[in-house]
This record gives C-alpha cells, sequence and structure tokens, in this order.
DNA sequence: TGAATCACTATGGAATGTCAAGTAGTATAG
DNA sequence: CTATACTACTTGACATTCCATAGTGATTCA
C-alpha cells in the first residue's frame, strides 16, 4: 500500500501539524522575529512554536538567520519553497471566504454557496 | 487581536486537526465506508477517525449516510463544500510535486526547483 | 531605577491521539 | 457445520503532544 512515495501525502503530513499553516500563513506577509511571529500566529506557546520552526527550517520552508545573539535578534523569513505555498493558503483563503461564516460555537459551512446567480 | 472574525484562521483551525486533510483527499476519489476510509488514509485508528468524521459532518464537509444497520453500511461522501476543498488538496499536490523529494527519514525540500531554464 | 522587549528554555499538567481488544451480525471458505 | 473475515464502530488504558506559566541575560526606554 504504501510501497511508493508519495509526496502529497508527505505534505499533508506536516501541513497537518498544528500551527504550521498559521506560521507559514503569518511569514507570507514578511519576515518575522519569534515574538512578532508569535504574536501574529496567536496562541501558540513558545516551546511548540520552538519546535515547528526547528523542523519547518529543517524541511527547508522556513529560513532562520540569527542577526545577534545578545541582544537576541532572530528573524525567520520563507525560503522559495515555503513561498510558493501562498498558493495553498490562497485556495484555503478562497474556500473559506466563499463556506465559511461566523458561528458562536464552531466554524460551519454555509450552504447557499450556489445558489448564487451564476452558472458554473 | 481577534475581535473579528477571519475564515481562514477558522479554516486552517480544523484543517490542521490530523487526518482531516488526508480524509478529504481520500473521499475526493469518491464516497467511502469506515473502513474503506480508514485504509485508504492509511494509519488512522477508529477512534480518531470517528472523532474527525462526525466533526466533518458537523461543520457540513461531509455526508454520512447509514445505508443499513445490521449488517452495518454506511456511506461517507463530501459535500458541495467539500469537494471544493479539491482545490486546496490540488495545490498541495502542485507543492508536493514541485518541492518534495523522497527522503529516508522526513520531508525534505528540493533545491533545485527555481534553478531549472526559466527566468523569473 | 524599573519596566519592557528580545529569543527562547524548563516544568508539570491537560488535552489529544493511539493501540488492542471486543461488539453483533452476515458472508465466504473449508 | 464451523472457522474466518468482513461490516462499523466502541471502550479503556496508554503514549504522545500541547499548553500555561515562569524565568534566563542583556539592552532599551521612561
Amino acid at each position: 500500500m504504501d510501497n511508493d512515495f508519495c509526496p502529497v501525502h508527505e505534505a499533508i503530513q506536516f501541513l497537518q501539524e498544528k500551527w504550521v499553516l498559521h506560521i507559514v500563513r503569518s511569514l507570507l506577509e514578511g519576515p518575522r522575529g519569534f515574538n512578532e511571529l508569535s504574536r501574529s500566529v496567536g496562541g501558540c506557546n513558545p516551546a511548540t512554536l520552538t519546535q515547528r520552526l526547528d523542523r519547518l527550517v529543517e524541511i527547508g520552508i522556513v529560513d532562520k538567520e540569527v542577526q545577534s545573539v545578545m541582544p537576541p535578534r532572530t528573524q525567520y523569513r520563507l525560503t522559495a519553497a515555503g513561498q510558493s505555498l501562498q498558493r495553498v493558503i490562497e485556495e484555503i483563503d478562497t474556500w473559506a471566504t466563499s463556506y465559511l461564516r461566523p458561528s458562536a460555537d464552531r466554524g460551519a459551512v454555509c450552504e447557499k454557496h450556489y445558489l448564487s446567480s451564476e452558472t458554473p
């Protein structure tokens, strides 16, 4: 069953790790420092963030540049591979704005999408 | 900070739940039964799969149709909203086949993408 | 002088996911 | 006729992951 390499499966495997998509989305707006990124992502604790960033660097999606150790200053930026994940985020964006509507508890899907005045 | 509703954030929140993208990807190929889906997804245990499916049904991405209780036979299929996630999966596919190469331990990004005979 | 910021690390507990086994009933194989 | 495999799950114990909070040394700002 899994004797052949499936890149999509691999990609999904780490794209679904918690905060990864959020991190990429944030970095698409430009390079960030650690705390800056943390704030922008919103709700990820530093231990997890460190782990995710290490992994993203290891995979080759993010570039980590230590500008100075003391005082600490670091920049995280997307590599070319990371940048091209923009397409994925954009599609999620398109999907979300089409099908997701505000709901009190959870995200709920809006049914009326295809009922607009357009012929697919 | 989060006083306004961000659909993308919401979407990422559940798309990054473990196995969700795998499940959607599998169901894009057609409706599946429970065990069939489990096998196709590969590695997800029934407890988690049940939970994910319940949630996807609740959100409105998946439709669950119980054809018979005994002998048990159930069909899971994507709703229109679920179907349109195909775009997202396709972009992941495109990205993965461009940037991911087989590696022994983890997914590693292939650097040579932009070194082809094209001028960006 | 004292607080705030930087990039993290440490710790213990809470949430989440997994493993193995088991459920009722049918269908297939021997 | 019996044994096995299949269906769609559930249960309970366990493992992994994640989170909240506090704290590090040095610099900047008031």
